[in-house]
DNA sequence: TTGCTATTTGGCAAAATACACAAATAGAGA
DNA sequence: TCTCTATTTGTGTATTTTGCCAAATAGCAA
């Protein structure tokens, strides 16, 4: 089994890093349903408009979301959609979750 | 759509957070193969062995991998093997990643 | 017990990240 | 042109992450 070469696997590890934040997770949600101008993906999330453009330009530079102008606004969509699978495993891996906080899902 | 809890959302982001990290992404490629001791996976990557552990516990904080102590060594186990499954995807983000800038796609 | 090996943890400094405010930039329209 | 809106970028600060060394802990075997 070859080792995966250390570049690639830095290019990996950004793609995931990119999606550690809450506030990017729910862009990336949000953008799911649609392409979404930052105007309208800020009044998702709180934090400052000009903080939600910084986690855009995270998401863009990892691949993970697209952006083009139209007219003076900016457009966002969901490049890698992905990426939305991962929850169903992210979730099991939650339900094992070492010592944090076991949640009652239901039971 | 019903906006995913924060404190979910943050659960979430706690993985990807985890697997955010080139070590951290060689120590799961290696745990994929079998149960490891710290000392072996100490013999894959090129850092302390006290950084190797303590990647491991965010590994396993994030509920990833799993130990248990055999003897006087711990071994470590993939607790949650799909993770593998994200590299597809994360590969065809970065074919598609930080290029310059997307000029136009025409609308 | 002592000594040896495996692993974790404390502590520190360097680097990276996150965030808000302010300033700069770009496009639309008067 | 000047102005307004939308977005990005500069900057300072606070927080988090990383990684090494050294010390502590745990288990095995004399």
């Amino acid at each position: 089994m070859s080792a995966v070469p250390s570049e690639r696997l830095a290019a990996r590890a950004n793609v995931f890093k990119a999606m550690g934040h809450p506030t990017r997770l729910t862009l990336i949600d949000a953008l799911a349903e649609g392409e979404r101008c930052v105007c309208e993906l800020n009044t998702l999330v709180d934090a400052d408009l000009s903080t939600v453009s910084r986690h855009l330009a995270v998401l863009r530079s990892a691949g993970i979301v697209d952006c083009k102008k139209r007219g003076n606004q900016v457009y966002y969509s969901l490049r890698v959609p992905c990426v939305r699978d991962f929850y169903g495993c992210v979730e099991s891996a939650l339900g094992l979750a070492a010592e944090p906080v076991q949640l009652e899902a239901g039971r």
